[in-house]
DNA sequence: GTGCTTATAGTACATTTGTTCTGTACATAT
DNA sequence: ATATGTACAGAACAAATGTACTATAAGCAC
């Protein structure tokens, strides 16, 4: 007596078709028309046990008070999207101020698969070449999560002290020293000791719009 | 008598309040209370007002059947997110067939602005390496848009009858002859004459996840 | 002024819609 | 067999809710 029957996941699965259609949930009636139930108390009676079973939520007395709480079948998607704020651009030679948080809101939406349930994620648009071993073109748009203590083989921003810039490689930490190793395998590692080293985020994702990209690659 | 007036404004913005805690609309005797409004007929002048300027839609006799269309203070944002179908892989030695677009709807959320309007979008997982000279490393999702006849310098997925693989690469065709350029500038391109390729579609965007990326790579 | 439109109020009505009650059928346990 | 719990049907009820009708007041044109 735990999990759902027939007509309950019917019924469920329903009214999910009817708030993608509609901005509003269905009606007792309405659901029994369309699971073909002919009582609108059978209706009641499968919403009350999909309700104890913390499935949807109802509103007592309003009409098409109906919540979707979780889906019984593909896992729970609260948001498939998620605004991100893009802090700014990384390129070799300029460091990536976080800080510079400013208030115009330049957010961007990201799907949510890329962030996660992470909260504090950000985003900053590549300027220049100087990322193509990383497999980051120009203009790709990064999607960081903040840290400054990495796991090996993460994909971190780091700024390099030495050279005062900021740089995208997978991250590995062994006695003191760090080494950055490109995506692109063939191209060689950088090793720096872990004092020079300033991790800025670990690497979530990258998007890459090309739709309206009307440079001729052309070299 | 064609903008709204100060009621009707502080009408729109509560169903648009109201629509963001809950997943229905309010009714006509919500809204006057919330409004400061005597009369549920006041309430329904207004509707019809909001609806002949096209702010919102009206299902009759319908409870809470009330939908927004577009907000007259902020610029409209229709949807800031398209679902897009994942048709298969791309993988060096098999061919990418779009046709096997199975019913099981593997749909993934795009922003929209990598997509534009374009409603004919698919999308590909990269499986492997061998697109790494496009800067799309493994598991990548590259975002196509459907063509057999590019412009040049589009990255476009090419399916080489003579290596009977599927590609990315930079589209160039001249003189019957079709030059593909890996986006890496230090590879070499390869070039082909045009019998030999069939373009499958323009890439308009790559998303990459590296969120639960776990594999080490090390090499 | 008259006439017209707009904006509002009050009220009544009809429909929609959630809730409840009674009854039946079936399976299972005691 | 009796009891119990589940699942459903039908109907009646009450509350929620959209719609319509009438009336009043203010502004505006003529």
């Amino acid at each position: 007596m735990d999990s759902l029957s027939v007509k309950q996941r019917r019924i469920f699965e329903f009214i999910t078709e009817f708030m993608m259609e509609n901005p509003f949930p269905p009606t007792i009636r309405d659901i029994a028309h369309n699971c073909d139930i002919s009582s609108t108390s059978v209706v009641d009676y499968n919403l009350r046990k999909l309700e104890r079973e913390g499935y949807i939520s109802r509103t007592a007395d309003v009409s098409r008070g109906i919540r979707l709480i979780k889906n019984p079948d593909k896992p729970i998607e609260i948001e498939q999207v998620i605004k991100v704020p893009i802090v700014g651009n990384i390129a070799a030679g300029e460091p990536l101020n976080i800080e510079t948080q400013t208030s115009y809101s330049d957010d961007i939406d990201v799907p949510s698969f890329l962030v996660n349930d992470k909260s504090n994620v950000f985003a900053a648009k590549v300027k220049g070449e100087s990322m193509i071993d990383a497999l980051v073109a120009d203009g790709d748009l990064v999607i960081m999560e903040p840290t400054d203590n990495p796991n090996n083989g993460d994909m971190v921003a780091a700024f390099l002290e030495d050279n005062n810039e900021v740089t995208l490689k997978h991250f590995y930490l062994q006695n003191g020293i760090v080494t950055l190793k490109p995506a692109n395998p063939t191209m060689t590692p950088i090793t720096v000791a872990a004092e020079k080293v300033a991790v800025r985020g670990k690497v979530v994702g990258v998007i890459r719009n090309m739709s309206n990209n009307l440079k001729s690659t052309a070299y």
